[in-house]
DNA sequence: GTTTTTTGCTAAAACGATTTAGGAGTGACA
DNA sequence: TGTCACTCCTAAATCGTTTTAGCAAAAAAC
């Protein structure tokens, strides 16, 4: 019925040679093991016309390496992560492995869970945004000594590989640049988090306005239901009056708040300037488009895979803690709304 | 060093007990093969005191299955498919499957090398939107008969399972719409494809303003760099002076064409109607709100996540076609300009 | 002309499970 | 007492690789 698929020792059946001499050659340690070139041509000429290759779970077991890359994140859907995750799988599928993802929605048990079901799987690498008080899980695989690469944030105390930006920095920059345009009263809508991605960001708003004197105003929203969120911020707009600005620290925070603004502040919408962390399309097509602290994606993923593939080959030691910078994008939202004139 | 994870083999040497017989009792054979209630008892209370969990690469070795669902898609990090992936991701891993994602870019070589790769992984399920062309590799698939199901788009010819919406319909309705709130000039912006879900959007479309004795307006952009779409777009405004709404066949046209009318036609804005296929959170916070035939994601992704997982039990035979509604969202940029007043 | 080295290859164990075929012991029945 | 059936369990093959250890023949060295 179905034409099983060729086997090593199909091969060597075929041939009149040994299995481990097809495995030595297919694995091109034919030389190395002293298998003459007449054999070895043989084999991978044959290997070629019935257009063989190998069962990877066999070799897997075997070799307790499964060729699988792990891409865990917040929320797969969240177009921040959907699109890293489209970089790094060009690479991976490129360099032969394959992608696993999940959603641990920042929950730790969930996080658990998920590496408990990967560490039987004897995945082969780890690309993890981790949830808050996964330390101790990352501490496992740290112990485990399996490639790992964390990013978005990261544990200050863990000798851990990252990639993340420039948090701080970026956050800065962005709140100085409203300053510069004009801006007094910025509100900062972030979430209660005590991440270093979150703690920093609110680190360089604070920075930044108290260095200019002005009010710090925070809102920092407690994970809840987005409806929730949505009476909170409204709330908060409510009870400042005196904003001029808003600074939403991450994308789904922006979408909340816009809708917020959409519905029961519509006449802020174009007054208010509007920084964004976390650019997408849709903040570009938006009226007012929003301003954004965009985070380089393909830097991003492209470092992520660069360093994994080291691990992978698994040669030396050094730890990869990688800080990228943030680009500013400017708007219409955070521009000067009295020299403005659409 | 490491700590070995327990095996069967340990199980069975600890309990004085066969490797098979600690195999049947773990896979709930034990009655069956008339494995005394005791000796059952001793190995589940051992192995869960071990906290022992299969190996599953050498199951899936041995049993040809690998507990790996594909999830194929056009694009992961379009927001429609990412969506999806969410919403099966979590079905998926409940019930012990890992997901496997890739994104075929609608090209027909990349889809066969994806597939391609899989069948050397025994992958156990496949769900998939194929590209074009791709007929010839979904034939392989149905032959090797592997749970697969295609969706979004499907092979008239072809027996397979699918889950689709009723794309024609739901076009006709949303164009009807856009009709009974006054408008006449509506253009249709599409790609140029023969692709079922396209041809029916079209259909649809032709058929409402064919009824309505309204001239017919269709742009078909072929598949090329964004920036070139847009400059056809902004020919085809400029070239149909008199439309009065548009209708965008699907969320990355609709994205360029916003952006088109930004840039090019700002008055056009809140005057034309405009309409979308797939809707987003980005189409309601957007001012105007845009009017989207929403595709019902949970249902799409419940309903796969069904039948496949009916398909891996394995038992009948019967070709699950499914062919789901569609919502119209009704939202500012369809309503009639003359009554609307904000 | 032995001994040693090199060449060219292979047998067999291992990875960790599943599954087929069968074996030892007990009891019942004629 | 011999046979049959039943109970409870196990040996061993198998999936498709990798890898260790080693063997026979030829070549080199003495």
């Amino acid at each position: 019925m179905k034409p099983k698929r060729p086997s090593i020792k199909d091969i060597a059946a075929n041939l009149n040679v040994s299995v481990t001499t097809v495995s030595f050659v297919l694995n091109g340690k034919g030389p190395e093991m002293r298998i003459s070139e007449e054999v070895i041509q043989k084999i991978l000429n044959y290997a070629k016309e019935i257009n063989y290759t190998p069962n990877q779970l066999a070799q897997s077991l075997r070799t307790g390496k499964s060729n699988v890359i792990v891409f865990m994140v917040e929320d797969i859907s969240n177009p921040f992560f959907a699109r890293l995750a489209r970089i790094i799988e060009v690479t991976a599928y490129k360099k032969g492995y394959k992608v696993i993802f999940c959603s641990n929605e920042n929950d730790d048990r969930h996080t658990e869970e998920l590496l408990q079901v990967f560490r039987d799987q004897k995945v082969t690498g780890y690309i993890i945004i981790p949830s808050a008080g996964a330390k101790k899980q990352i501490m496992a695989l740290l112990e485990e000594d399996v490639p790992m690469i964390l990013f978005d944030r990261y544990f200050p105390e863990l000798e851990t590989n990252y990639v993340v930006i420039d948090n701080e920095n970026a956050t800065y920059k962005a709140t100085k640049h409203l300053i510069g345009n004009g801006y007094r009263n910025i509100g900062f809508v972030t979430i209660a988090s005590k991440q270093t991605q979150m703690m920093d960001r609110l680190k360089g708003y604070s920075k930044a306005v108290k260095e200019a004197k002005f009010q710090s105003r925070v809102l920092e929203l407690p994970f809840v239901d987005p409806l929730v969120g949505e009476g909170l911020m409204r709330n908060f707009f409510d009870a400042n009056p005196e904003l001029d600005a808003v600074f939403f620290a991450t994308n789904y925070l922006t979408q909340r708040g816009l809708l917020v603004m959409r519905e029961h502040f519509p006449g802020k919408l174009n007054e208010w300037g509007i920084m964004t962390f976390d650019d997408n399309e849709f903040f570009h097509i938006h009226t007012p488009s929003i301003s954004a602290v965009a985070q380089p994606l393909e830097e991003i993923g492209n470092k992520l895979m660069e360093i994994m593939l080291e691990l992978l080959k698994g040669e030396k030691k050094t730890v990869h803690q990688v800080v990228l910078k943030a680009e500013l994008r400017e708007r219409d939202s955070s521009r000067s709304k009295h020299a403005s004139s659409i």
